[in-house]
DNA sequence: AATAGGATGAAAATGGATTTCATTTTCGTC
DNA sequence: GACGAAAATGAAATCCATTTTCATCCTATT
């Protein structure tokens, strides 16, 4: 394979140096996945992403693409949540501020909160117990806005 | 089997309504996993109730106690947690206030901590997004004091 | 005690994630 | 450029908690 790496957006010079860092080298299956995953917004599987990446390079196995998104886990440009669907998702932590997950116990829709004094309050419950807090997870379950409507529907109709 | 099935804790009464009501019925197996599991605190994994029932009764099939195990969450006796170390955990939840976790990321000690404050909050964030908050899972990671100084003392000697 | 449906245990299946291993690439050194 | 050690890859095998299958057994009701 003949690839020129040329990886302009700040997201990808972090991934370069991070492997330079470890004595890992850039590699043509690396630069795909990395470039897939910064592509694709939102929340989404490994299996996905190997979907994604297999559209531009069919030959690339899902042993690497477990393996890269576990690099980018290590250099800080993804994050993986377990929302409970059996499969890790993972999601940009590059530029996006902290926050965690209000999902839908139906459709799945999440979406992003962050609350202050939440986090404070962490920290102080973590203190009180003499802990020294290293990171959290906090996620609501819930009902959203239209999938209460169609429950409503469903209702009425029985 | 010969049994006799007297199960006096209010625990167990609810148990039993729970399958009374469901038409189900009481077995010796669902007896022993059940009492094993009310003697049983603090957080355990299905094999570990698995390995306290078959000390009483070795007849009985892990198939048994996963079974049993998803009717006490239904029956609301117990809970089920994934604190991220590859198998479920599970705890009393009958008579057991609500409460979230503070988790050593070293030695495993959880310790129950609740704070109203955070639970105001999130119902607030979820009906400022429009969700009918129906639970959440929070679960708070650090060190233990204990293991912060067995991780002084590590860095002292290097 | 007959009977229908539920319950059980052993073993197989499931499925996401990880590991193995033979082969191929990478990259610093000549 | 070529060499060689170390790293990376893909296919397939493996892992492992949990679930399912299925033949058999038990329970509760008649």
């Amino acid at each position: 394979m003949d690839f020129i790496f040329v990886m302009t957006s700040e997201a990808a010079k972090i991934f370069v140096d991070y492997l330079a860092g470890n004595g890992l080298s850039m590699t043509p299956q690396r630069k795909v996945i990395v470039e897939t995953f910064l592509e694709t917004k939102g929340h989404f599987s490994a299996e996905e992403l190997l979907a994604l990446v297999q559209k531009t390079v069919p030959e690339v196995g899902q042993a690497t693409v477990y393996r890269t998104l576990k690099l980018l886990v290590d250099s800080g440009l993804a994050e993986s949540h377990d929302f409970g669907c059996g499969v890790a998702l993972y999601e940009h932590s590059y530029g996006h501020e902290h926050h965690d997950h209000l999902v839908c116990t139906r459709c799945q829709k999440k979406v992003e909160v962050v609350d202050e004094s939440i986090e404070k309050r962490q920290e102080i419950l973590a203190r009180k117990n003499g802990y020294v807090l290293t990171n959290h997870r906090m996620m609501l379950f819930g009902l959203c806005p239209a999938c209460q409507k169609l429950r409503d529907k469903e209702e009425a109709e029985s």
